[in-house]
DNA sequence: TGGCTAGGTTGACGTTGACAACCCGAGGTG
DNA sequence: CACCTCGGGTTGTCAACGTCAACCTAGCCA
């Protein structure tokens, strides 16, 4: 069922995502669904946390800052529909959707922690640092799900891109403001 | 009608606004509506147009940059369901709406062309510069509706924040990039 | 054997977006 | 004046949806 749900998701987006329609995708009757799930939120939210959980664990094998954050971004305008799923509006809290995204964002401000040692970023609250960083990538890719960066036409504006110049303005921040760190080869 | 949609929206979210509900607000019948729009959608593109051509004109007499960021934001916590309509996925496209949002991000990046010739942002594109800005104020603003941002109980993670750390950023690395200049130009 | 239960089924109810047909009153034209 | 067009309103209706309720059935365990 659950993956009778994310072949509509993908198909159709969230509009598509019919409890009756998932039940027929299964080969079973309308209401089946029910016997599973408590409601069609819940079906849906089982789905996000499963896609999340996914993400993390392929995002923790990761080398670098950088790649983690390109992979999301990968994601997320590969699957538009699961992307804004995931971090849609739910209109009653679910743990274990919580807890994936806390994972989530766990996995990544270790990332952000190694590229501070690394000198790469600059020093500070990592937990600031990662949610700026989760921030350009969130809005980046909304934005760009919606059209809304294809300025001029021309595509340089792409999320991929807007990761490359964030990191880059934090390393040069990070040179200028950590003229101290002794080991800055690199 | 357009007041009733508001307010609808405003009080129970997107899943309240209904277009029987609008009509019954407005005092007519549960098909009135269709006489003066195609579609639900085409009456939420109503609203959203107009509240975005709105906070745009808001945001056009403001003093600088960090002003007009944080008026999007202040305007987004304020009006979580106003946000998320105009940004939201529009599943077919609607001219007035891209007109606004067009505007929405020229009178944004203005105020960064001022900014980088004041020495306060990196030389550059100055539209990555802009959609890299209004990425983040984006992206911020989504999580902390999310409730993503309450990192630890600690809430200095909030969107304003955000902006600030990442207009600090911008502008220490664009007095580091001042040392070396003249490599940029367009 | 008997009963409990997970999973499935049919049926129904209320709500919604949308379509169709009818209706009225203001305005312009002969 | 009669005639007609037409914007805006109305009722009626439809299919689809989420959800609740009742019933059914196969497997398991005491």
């Amino acid at each position: 069922m659950i993956s009778a749900a994310i072949d509509l998701l993908d198909a159709g987006g969230p509009r598509a995502v019919t409890l009756r329609e998932v039940g027929r995708l299964a080969g079973v009757s309308h209401n089946a669904p029910y016997k599973h799930f408590a409601s069609k939120e819940a079906l849906l939210a089982d789905v996000a946390t499963r896609e999340l959980a996914q993400l993390t664990h392929a995002a923790a094998g990761l080398r670098d800052l950088r790649e983690v954050l390109k992979a999301y971004v990968a994601w997320a305008l590969a699957h538009p529909a699961r992307f804004r799923l995931v971090f849609g509006p739910w209109t009653t809290p679910f743990d274990a959707l919580s807890d994936a995204a806390g994972a989530a964002r766990d996995t990544l401000r270790q990332h952000v922690e190694t590229a501070q040692r690394a000198g790469e970023l600059p020093q500070g609250d990592a937990d600031r640092l990662t949610v700026l960083l989760q921030s350009v990538v969130h809005g980046s890719v909304e934005l760009a799900l919606d059209g809304h960066l294809a300025v001029g036409g021309k595509w340089n504006t792409a999320p991929d891109g807007l990761v490359d110049d964030l990191l880059r303005h934090l390393q040069a921040s990070a040179s200028a403001d950590g003229v101290s760190p002794a080991e800055d080869q690199g």
